[in-house]
DNA sequence: ATCATTATTATGTATATACATATTATGTCA
DNA sequence: TGACATAATATGTATATACATAATAATGAT
C-alpha cells in the first residue's frame, strides 16, 4: 500500500470530507486533534495538517490554535466564477465572436465614475465603448473608463483588432478588483446598442480594477436579460 | 530575522505575486525552478513549493512536472462569492432580519422544476415560499421545491422559527450545487410580494443542490433590482 | 474576588531528506 | 527517419523534527 500511502493527503481529505458530509462529525463538533488523526490514519501529523488546512480553506472546518478544529456551523460555502475574457466566454459556448468599437476618445469623466475609482474630482480619462457579439447577436455592451495616469501607453491604441478588455488583460495587470452584479432596465442608449426595447431587463456587471495606490479602469458590462451566469460547486 | 524567516512562505508568496503583477515575470514566462528560488529566498524547497502551489491554485501560475512553472497566460482570475444564509447576509449589512412564511405544503411539482433537478416526470414535492426582510423592507423572495425522498424529515417542519434555507443548511448537507444568476422582470406575484411594480427589474439567483445521485432542492431567490452582489479580489 | 502572569496545548510553519510521478529529452535499434 | 525504450528533471508528496504562535487554563499576587 505504498502507492496509497503516497497520496494519502488526498485520501485523508476525502475521508474527512465524507465524515463531515455524512454527519459522522456533526456541525459545530470538535474533531480529534492532528496527532490523534495522524495515528488513526497511520501517517505523519504534517499530512493530516495539510488535509485539515485545505478543508478549512474550503470553509467546511474552522481551526483555532489551542481551541482545536471544529466542523463549521454554517458551511458558508463560496461559489467561484471565472472572469474570462468575453471572447473566450463566447467561443467556449460555441459562438462566433466579433466586436464593434462604438467610440474611443479622451473625455472628462463624470463624477460618478471618478468617485467610484477613488479619484477626487472629474478628470480626463479614456472612454471606450464597444459591443461584443456572439453569432452576430449583441452579447455584451462594454462601457469603459481608463485612468491614463495608470496606463499611459493605451492612449494611442486604436482597438481595431483587439478589444480594450483583451488589451488591458495582456498589457496591464491589476492587484485588486471589485466586481458588482445587479439587474437593471435598459436605457435608450443600451436598448439601441443591444437591440433591445427600452425597459427590457439587463444584467449588469461592473468591475473596478486597481494597482496598489492606482485605480486603472472602471467598466460596465451590460448583457441582455436572457444572459445566464452559471457556476457549479 | 528569525521571525520573518518563520513566516516566510507568506512573504515569498507575496513577493512572487508582486513580481507577477508588476511583470517582472511576464505572462507565459517560465519562472525559476523551486531549488533556484529556494536558494534565492534563503529557505527550503518545501517552503517555496507551498508558496508556488498556492499561487497555482489561485490561477496566476501554471505548473507542470518536468516542464516547470510559468505565469498564467490569461490570468483568468476567478471571483469568489460567499453563499451566505440570507439572515447572515442581512445582519452583516447591519439590517434587522425577519422572515415571513408565505406558503408551505406538498404539491405536484411542475415539469420545469423536476426536469432541472433531473427527476423524470412531475412528482410530489414540498413547496415552500417565504419572504426575507431587512429592516421591515422586502429583501428576498424565496421560492423553494424540496425533494422529499432526499430529506423526508423536513415534511413536518413548520418553518415558524427557522427559514427553510437555514433548516436545510443545518440539517442537510450537499455535495454538488449549480447556481445561476440572471436578470428578469417582476411578475405579478413577485411584484406583490416584494412591494415592487410589475415589470420592475429583479435579480434572480437559482440554486440546485444535490447529494451524489439525489437531487435535494431547487430554489429561486428573487431580489429587487436595487440589490447589489459585490465581491472583491 | 479580580486581575495579571505563567504554563499548557493545538495549530502553524520551516527544514532536511527521501521517494513518487509526470513529462520531456535523449539515445538506440530497426 | 521514425518508433520505442530509457534517462533526466521539475514538481508532488510524505516524514521526523524543531520551533513559533495564539488561545486557553492554571496560578499567583493584590
Amino acid at each position: 500500500m505504498t502507492a496509497a500511502a503516497r497520496k494519502s493527503f488526498h485520501a485523508i481529505k476525502a475521508e474527512m470530507a465524507r465524515r463531515i458530509a455524512e454527519r459522522v462529525w456533526a456541525p459545530g463538533a470538535l474533531i480529534p486533534g492532528e496527532e490523534v488523526l495522524a495515528v488513526e490514519f497511520g501517517c505523519a501529523r504534517a499530512t493530516v495538517n495539510r488535509a485539515l488546512q485545505e478543508l478549512a480553506r474550503g470553509g467546511v472546518l474552522v481551526r483555532k490554535r489551542k481551541a482545536g478544529t471544529r466542523v463549521a456551523l454554517h458551511p458558508m460555502r463560496e461559489a467561484r466564477f471565472v472572469i474570462p475574457i468575453v471572447r473566450q466566454e463566447i467561443e467556449n459556448k460555441g459562438g462566433v465572436y466579433q466586436f464593434r468599437l462604438l467610440s474611443n476618445g479622451v473625455e472628462k469623466a463624470p463624477e460618478c465614475v471618478t468617485k467610484r475609482l477613488g479619484l477626487g474630482k472629474p478628470k480626463d480619462m479614456l472612454h471606450v465603448r464597444c459591443l461584443h457579439l456572439s453569432d452576430d447577436k449583441p452579447y455584451q455592451y462594454e462601457d469603459r473608463w481608463i485612468n491614463l495616469d495608470a496606463v499611459p501607453s493605451i492612449r494611442h491604441e486604436t482597438f481595431e483588432t483587439i478589444s480594450p478588455n483583451e488589451w488591458l488583460v495582456t498589457h496591464s495587470p491589476f492587484s485588486q478588483a471589485e466586481i458588482v452584479f445587479h439587474a437593471g432596465l435598459a436605457g435608450a442608449d443600451e436598448a439601441d446598442t443591444l437591440s433591445l426595447d427600452e425597459n427590457d431587463p439587463v444584467f449588469i456587471i461592473e468591475r473596478l480594477t486597481y494597482l496598489p495606490q492606482k485605480p486603472i479602469t472602471f467598466v460596465r458590462m451590460i448583457h441582455p436579460g436572457s444572459h445566464r451566469m452559471v457556476t457549479q460547486l
